[in-house]
DNA sequence: CTGTTAGCGCGTTCAC
DNA sequence: GTGAACGCGCTAACAG
């Protein structure tokens, strides 16, 4: 392994002023330095970002945890996070958590050790203590999480109004019987999501029915579960929000298995509008969130906090729905 | 910042004491490393892995590069790479390489002077001597690319059989005309695949029509724009075998704009049997290729390249076909 | 079993 | 403009 102090040896000069021709800082003569990077081209000389940022400086890599990548909300998102370390010549380190917190917290314990310049936290995590001591004084952002962490930034959709949203979307198509399959109680994302449906059932003078919302796993078993689980009730309705897109998938699969038929019979909308949503047919209604920007702006603001001081204590992002094929005007023949 | 001297001084011990109590290494007395457990604990002290690896050592990094992580074919792939990286105590670049050689050698490059201990190598890349010069040296896995590299090992599924069981499939069905949405020229994959169906149907004793293959992207669409220029030349089939399953959701939705059945007058089979594939509705036929284990052996390879000496040069994993509802019997009935 | 002494590859004071 | 020397945090020979 070629080192500094071989091309210094090959220039002719000291290893200080390789260091200062490679950097470009200070002042180094014109000659000297193409004498030195000639060396350093010659000789094959690949410097050392280890011993670099040994000095305490950063390391140049940023880490984004993930609940799971297979998962079609997480790439979306990790691609907007690597896009910003990209353009900020920072490396990426990707690390999966199962939506297990011990799991990340060590996880977490190893990126310390790593010397990461900061992380991006997604998804829900049970807090203790453990992660709380693990998260210290590392900058972190979060996406999508409740802010538990001191001083961390927060960058997250609007899931209340994308809630009202969806609800509101199959008020308008006259339904008035609205399940809503919710995500885990546990998650704030869920929560608000669902408080937006209730808000926006109260406003219309529609009465919110606790025997028509059940909870189920932000997956496609969970809205799979979670219909059967409400067809087992007896209660009828005639559309369904669901907590995102995999478990409006489960959904629509359910509803294939009992013989329903979407959207003549019933509607669905989802949450999230991963690209996947698209793909279905018939298309999925769903609450656009935009996945990606919420990675970009996770990643800026965790890059910018280690160069501007001040910086937003979070950032909330703006969602809208979309209208596919799996809403439709509520038939008033009798339907159960 | 607390260091191992800091943690030193409080247990009253040398720092070489220290590093031994902390890595297991060599003798230490019972109680002292007690004792220095205790001062680190006390303190807060975490391990550099900067001054760990910069004497020479590993760095406990693997990077793994993809074209595009929202490529729902990769996210499973990374799933598998990760998975054996994380048993093995490692840390996990993601670098997105769009599959553009260039950028892929920047990246190579910033992974080099980050000192990783290997790379796994996704997708096809168009050769370079710049390619060559940023991969040499460096321990790299490649996946279902072609071995240009020297000593480079790769991990790869039977495309070509693969080809041959899609077409054979479609041939049992009683096709006799069956079209080819083929993968780019320049991609191994893509050629074995279309190897595989010419195989196929030269052996049940079917003309190989050049006119009914067709070339596109590995996207949906290069799909989509497969199957239109399929229908322009007036030529009649009856099935299409598409280079990839995002290519099969493409040609579907062409065959949906231009009013033609799935699979009563059309049968349409893909490759990869991503997850995507079965959410689709009709369910995708497709060829399995164990995309996570694909992930999963190449991670095995690398790590344990740099821990035994001998290792196999490559490795070819099965494939076989899944039949959803996109394929069926050809009836005789005239289509076009 | 434990401590002393060198470096690992590099940036960064300082003098010259 | 350039160089010598020190130190980043840690491991690895060597002693004792």
């Amino acid at each position: 392994m070629v080192t500094i102090r071989d091309v210094a040896a090959e220039a002719g000069v000291s290893i200080t002023t390789v260091s200062r021709a490679l950097n470009e800082s200070g002042r180094v003569g014109r000659a000297t330095r193409e004498r030195v990077l000639n060396a350093a081209r010659r000789l094959g000389y690949e410097p050392n970002d280890l011993a670099r940022s040994l000095h305490g400086k950063a390391t140049g890599t940023i880490a984004v945890l993930v609940p799971d990548i297979t998962n079609p909300f997480f790439p979306e998102l990790v691609k907007g996070v690597q896009e910003v370390a990209t353009a900020h010549q920072k490396l990426l380190l990707l690390c999966q958590t199962s939506e297990d917190s011990e799991i990340a917290v060590q996880e977490l314990l190893h990126l310390r050790r790593k010397r990461v310049d900061g992380v991006v936290l997604v998804g829900g995590l049970a807090a203790s203590e453990q992660l709380d001591a693990a998260l210290a004084g590392l900058p972190v952002v979060a996406v999508d999480r409740d802010t538990t962490v001191d001083g961390s930034r927060v960058v997250r959709s609007d899931h209340r109004r994308g809630g009202r949203l969806a609800t509101e979307h199959l008020i308008e198509l006259g339904h008035e019987h609205i399940a809503h399959v919710r995500g885990p109680a546990h998650l704030s994302v869920a929560q608000d999501r669902h408080d937006g449906y209730r808000e926006a059932l109260e406003e219309a003078g529609l009465p919110y029915d606790a025997s028509l919302v059940v909870e189920g796993g932000f997956l496609e078993e969970g809205g799979y579960d979670g219909l059967r689980a409400l067809r087992r009730r007896r209660r009828p309705f005639t559309a369904v929000f669901c907590g995102n897109d995999l478990m409006a998938i489960g959904a629509l699969r359910a509803l294939e298995d009992v013989g329903l038929a979407v959207p003549d019979e019933v509607s669905v909308v989802g949450f999230d509008d991963i690209h996947l949503a698209s793909y279905l047919r018939p298309g999925l209604t769903t609450v656009h969130q935009p996945i990606q920007t919420l990675g970009r702006r996770a990643a800026a603001l965790l890059i910018g906090s280690a160069m501007n001081d001040e910086q937003p204590a979070s950032e909330v992002l703006d969602v809208h729905i979309v209208r596919r094929q799996t809403t439709a005007r509520h038939r008033r023949t009798e339907v159960r």
